[in-house]
DNA sequence: GGACTTTATTAAAATAGTTTAACCTCCCAC
DNA sequence: GTGGGAGGTTAAACTATTTTAATAAAGTCC
């Protein structure tokens, strides 16, 4: 397992592509945020609860979903190494999760608290630009995803999404991967056997 | 039509929802914003123009499109009163709009500038608070829409649109709500038959 | 190593959604 | 007034996607 003191050059350098930060502002930042590690199947957030932190992914792999009344799984998203994950809505507004985030591979992730980051931002206000930014970046993806929804057939967004995380495959199942594709895994299935088929000619 | 100074209120209303300003600090961010009138089928915005500003609608009513080499037209967002609107990728990164903004209705838009904008955030970091406010309450429901893409069928995200915004049908085309919801005009017009017939039961 | 559970594949039947084309209505330009 | 044009509806045929169910393959537990 690696020590703790090698997470925080990775999250810095992360940062510091966005914003200009002090030594002594690195340091500051670093104090605000906890180590955590899972084990694969371990969850970070649980529909329900308050999702109390934002997640910096240093190593792993992590899913976020819902489940419906009927028990549908729905694969909202999934996080890798430099990503950040959390429920978003439920750890600003303090409520209720409707989602769920679990690891698919042990995860070590560097966390921060919404009073601590609410901390940050009063000393330290470039960090309000680079969660403006994170949150634009995400919300470029967002849209992007939507295009792809109303404009693409399901065949059309599976060729995409791999193309977009050409690991993804290795690291996600097949069925979280057609319920991020809003299909079936059957469907998901004869679209790969019609790929496949495709590419001997 | 309304005087330009009538303008102001709505918008510092709006603001003030997010953030706390001083009476110089509303006057500075007033004088940073430009009055833009359309009229019905202006463009506000065309795709492969750079879009130069965040727009908030202070009257009318907009949508926004993406038309593929084919001529398919899809509806991505539309604008109320006390909504903003742009092209977010475009704006921020200068780079070409790949989408269309139109007035469906006459509109009076209080526009910013990207320049005037950082100056802003640089002046008054309160605004860059403000602005990752409205970047997540976008993202929140982004989230929302994609949910609804992968877990309904047309006819749930139909009735989901029109029961979250009631007055839409009386002001965007059949032909567009049925885009903005992944579906062709043909199929919603299906959906409204078999709810009318529901209803007289 | 075998029993069990979960995941992926395949085929067939059923449903959801698209396409095409005809028709209707409303609006407006001439 | 009349002849388009644009938007909406309807029906029919077609295609995309889901559902169900059976089978195979892989992973997990003891």
């Amino acid at each position: 397992m690696e020590k703790d003191s090698d997470l925080y050059p990775l999250i810095i350098s992360h940062v510091l592509k966005r914003i200009d930060l002090t030594e002594e502002e690195q340091r500051h930042f670093c104090s605000l945020l906890t180590v955590r590690r899972v084990l694969p199947r371990q969850y970070l957030v649980q529909q329900g609860d308050v999702c109390r932190h934002e997640s910096y992914v240093c190593k792993g792999f992590l899913r976020s979903f819902y489940v419906d009344e009927k028990g549908n799984d729905y694969t909202l998203h999934f996080a890798m190494e430099d990503w950040w994950i959390s429920d978003s809505t439920s750890f600003h507004l303090e409520a209720p999760a409707v989602r769920n985030i679990v690891a698919l591979e042990a995860a070590t992730l560097l966390q921060i608290e919404k009073s601590d980051l609410e901390q940050l931002y009063r000393e330290i206000p470039a960090f309000e630009r680079f969660w403006r930014i994170m949150e634009q970046k995400g919300s470029i993806s967002q849209d992007q995803r939507i295009m792809n929804s109303i404009s693409m057939t399901g065949a059309e967004r599976y060729t995409a999404l791999i193309q977009k995380y050409p690991t993804l495959e290795q690291r996600m199942p097949q069925r979280h991967i057609a319920s991020y594709l809003g299909i079936t895994p059957v469907f998901l299935s004869q679209i790969r056997k019609t790929n496949a088929r495709q590419d001997l000619k």
